[in-house]
DNA sequence: CTGTCGTACTACGACTGTCGGAGTAAATAT
DNA sequence: ATATTTACTCCGACAGTCGTAGTACGACAG
């Protein structure tokens, strides 16, 4: 089966992210795990990957982070809660992808198009 | 209206160009104009980029330059033709474009899908 | 009681495609 | 005469991703 490389999907790691926050904050693990599944296994993001834009999107404003000490065994885990301008971001990333989208179909072959 | 960030076109430039290329050899001035007007617009290809991703894709040997010398005045032109390795490419990466859409849209909203 | 697997990260350096800016030079339009 | 269009080329910088490694704790298998 054909993979999802690195360059194909930059630029859509944050709204995937974001997405995984609208409703609830959430974790690297769990966020890590959610878009295996959601993808059905066609992208796996690298933890690297994962952890920098968590870095990014706080710096610029889009998530905030908040750590839970108390997990059983004396254990952390870093929750990210998506802000309101992290909102807008996603919802402008969003119209952007359609806009994008249109434009690269235009120079894809398939849909009926011959090649 | 929104532009087409680099980030987001990342990946598709080869596509887009070698598209262009699939009828008939053509050069750099060309496609760039020919991208601005099939686009409508919506995307600008720099010209560094179009340059570099010549050199790139001759060396990986998914297209070929020759020089047209006999233009009017003495003037040169560097024309690329596509080669079967190229098509090759080209038809991988406009599947792995529409498996990568599928995937995305699963973490967009709009068209239909509440926010 | 030892080792592997799963959880939950962090650090660091490398790579690649894109970008910004500058420069060149001839042809055509004003 | 000057500006614009055509047609590139070179250079250094940047940002996001990747590879590799390491840390640390708990649970479970053998």
């Amino acid at each position: 089966m054909a993979e999802i490389s690195s360059d194909v999907i930059r630029g859509y790691n944050d709204i995937i992210i974001l997405y995984l926050l609208l409703n609830d904050p959430s974790y690297g693990y769990e966020i890590s795990k959610q878009i295996r599944t959601l993808s059905e296994d066609k992208y796996i993001i690298k933890e690297t990957t994962l952890y920098s834009a968590f870095t990014r999107m706080e710096k610029n404003g889009f998530v905030e982070s908040f750590v839970d000490e108390d997990l059983a065994g004396g254990k952390k885990r870093t929750y990210y809660r998506i802000t309101p301008a992290g909102r807008e971001y996603y919802r402008v990333k969003c119209e952007e992808w359609m806009l994008t989208k249109e434009v690269i179909e235009k120079f894809i072959a398939g849909e009926g198009r011959a090649v």
